[in-house]
DNA sequence: ACAGCAGTTTAGAATCGTTATAATGTAGAA
DNA sequence: TTCTACATTATAACGATTCTAAACTGCTGT
């Protein structure tokens, strides 16, 4: 399967149909090689710079969020300022740098096997994400 | 050292002078025995059901904000709808109910160690902290 | 006591990210 | 081509948070 129709299965899958508009921005979204970690106004800048026409915030927004809706953007907290997303869905850890606000995932293999000692009675786990946050040294 | 002197403290050691209103907030944030994890919402709500003389929401906002600055209260960001406040100033992790909205502190003895095993050259770690969601069974 | 003054509280305005609305545009089916 | 459902868009509305500027409080020095 080529990645473009990749990109329309995922559209289809949400019961959207493949405009160019969402095609642009599914291309930014997911044609590249390692996970992307966005914010709104990240994903309308380059969308802005790489397209010829312009696509609203509205559809922006709109997409972002029925692709969120659909699992296959997940949406990912680190401070109140602004929402991050994460085209990785999978449960996953990140490191946050607080020096640029870059996000960055990591791995099961890159740290020690989490095992949660505490019951919650009447209660399921949904998941465990660990958020490693990094500054510069000195 | 008595818990109003406590209060006094904190709010002096923030420059704030220890007025009638921030001695309020105080007694509803840190008079109680166990952590208290709360919205600027929840915190108005208490105060007007609590305290004859409405405070202002600008004045909540004000002492929280300066109260996190000093170091008094952290901020836990759970999904982008909210703001968390947490008096449980230390490095630990949380619970978050999906169905209630409540978050709970546990501790390093409810999980396994944990070790992260990624180097991040140039880079210091400043916090690694776990957030479980659960959700009703069912 | 009281004027002066720094710091405080407050209501409301401004801001900003996000969501809703409603008018216009588009494209596939018949 | 016409019809029609769906898309896109600009813009308004919204809600949480921050800012502002005016009124208030309570020391301080006389
Ligand atoms: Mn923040
Ligand atoms: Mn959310
Ligand atoms: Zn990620
Ligand atoms: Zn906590």
């Amino acid at each position: 399967m080529t990645i473009e129709q990749e990109l329309v299965k995922k559209l289809r899958s949400s019961n959207l149909r493949p405009t160019k508009q969402r095609l642009e921005i599914c291309r930014v979204l997911f044609d590249r090689q390692k996970t992307f970690h966005f914010t709104i106004s990240d994903l309308a800048q380059i969308l802005n710079e790489k397209s010829k026409n312009k696509i609203s915030l509205a559809t922006i927004y709109n997409t972002v969020d029925v692709l969120k809706s659909k699992g296959h953007l997940k949406e990912i907290s680190i401070n109140s300022d602004k929402t991050f997303f994460d085209t990785n869905i999978s449960n996953h850890h990140h490191f946050f740098n607080e020096n640029t606000n870059e996000l960055t995932d990591f791995y099961d293999e890159d740290i020690s096997q989490i095992k949660i000692k505490k019951n919650i009675p009447g209660k399921k786990i949904k998941s465990v994400e660990v958020l490693v946050k990094v500054a510069n040294n000195n």
